[in-house]
DNA sequence: ACTGACTTGTTAACGCGATGTTAAAAATGA
DNA sequence: TCATTTTTAACATCGCGTTAACAAGTCAGT
């Protein structure tokens, strides 16, 4: 894993903050700030993090909440607390998350810095996000460029269709639950953002219509699964 | 596999020991308790563990030192230290070995317990006690996908079916009492769930019937009991 | 062993929410 | 402005889980 280790720290405090991004940094990660919970998970939607440092207390989101939905796209995403209190409530609500670890402020940066590690040694941070491209069955499809070729033919794919095609593809053979589609993409998973889902659902059958080892299926009242028979 | 995990527990204060045996018992783990660093790593060389919890002040050898040759034979076991001072010094020299994590004393039982889990959930034999898949006879359930597969048929179930399935399997060749799925489940045990139950366990009789070492016997007026032959 | 009350086994039918699909409206962006 | 993409709406369909209905089993009391 000879990849850089993406952080996103998050902590309305701009001088802790600052402080923080340095010390990462010279440590040689590579850290990126956010000020509060909503453009945090604006910039956790679009980005690609390793690894987050969330303060509990946060404008617009707290911390808690927005563990929570990150944990949703990603359930596997190190997440670390920042807390100024070491109230014992607090831990359990966030180990029931799915937390790996507390910091109680003042903090030590080298024992932070530790924890960190500790974390990454034992989580085997998904094999980067490659370069985005997958065969599938007689299909290649190109996530960066949008585009979905069979043989001779090539079609350009929207956004939204090629955002939820690369995420049924991370998890081909496997059951995708929509509300991780929906939280991944739409931030919520309201009536609307689930009848679009069925809508670009129905689209990307299409598209596959002509192989039939490829199918999209829906386990009801769960997701969907990508499946490919070759 | 819903395999048990093995935890070493090493710790001269033996009311503490006793005390933090029967507690990690209580949560569902299997706990051996070391009083000396010396038999602690006899023990380590012959038992299989899969996760440590080691004071730092221990006779014959200390944590540290004893930590450092677990690391040798397996670098992937997590070590969690048990510590009564809170030296920086003392905690990067762990941190430097690999250890996953510090608790200090006096510490809170339930916090110690959430650190266990945060660390199991993303170490390497999560993959093999957290995974939901179960193998029953020539059978392999799958949770998270809802599948059921025997040689190449594979079948998908419902949400229900595999719900229960699972809860069946979680207490194999144990009696699993109908008021627990019922809770589990519906969150009332009223008439109508109850018959809802006994269809359900009437599906899966069905699934498994081309298997006859495999039954969901009735234990009448108590509950079901998964009974596998292998 | 017989009865009667209760529990469980099994199959079928139904209702309703979830999904499939197409088209129109709204948003987005040059 | 127009072209493209996304959302909303509308309608059709499907299948899960519940309920019903009946058969079979269990057990206590006599």
């Amino acid at each position: 894993m000879g990849r850089i280790v993406n952080i996103m720290l998050v902590e309305d405090d701009l001088n802790l903050g600052f402080l923080l991004v340095e010390f990462l940094e010279l440590k040689g990660f590579s850290a990126k700030l956010y000020r509060d919970g909503q453009t945090a998970f604006a910039g956790f939607q679009n980005g690609h993090f390793d690894f987050c440092i969330l303060d509990v207390m946060l404008p617009k989101m707290d911390g808690f909440a927005l563990a929570k939905k990150m944990k949703i796209i990603n359930p596997q995403i190190p997440i670390i607390f920042l807390t100024a209190r070491s109230l014992k409530e607090d831990k359990m609500k966030g180990y029931a998350i799915g937390v790996d670890d507390y910091v109680t402020k003042p903090f030590d940066e080298d024992e932070l810095f530790y924890k960190i590690n500790a974390i990454l040694n034992r989580s085997q941070i998904s094999a980067g996000v490659g370069d985005d491209i997958f065969e599938i069955g007689k299909f290649k499809f190109d996530f960066k460029n949008q585009s979905l070729e069979i043989e001779n033919q090539k079609r350009r794919l929207t956004e939204r269709e090629s955002t939820i095609l690369k995420l049924l593809c991370l998890s081909r053979n496997k059951v995708i639950r929509r509300e991780q589609i929906l939280t991944a993409i739409w931030g919520e998973n309201d009536y609307f953002a689930g009848r679009s889902l069925d809508v670009f659902i129905s689209k990307l059958r299409k598209y596959f219509s002509s192989d039939p080892s490829i199918s999209i299926e829906n386990i009801p009242k769960v997701g969907f699964t990508l499946q490919d028979n070759n």
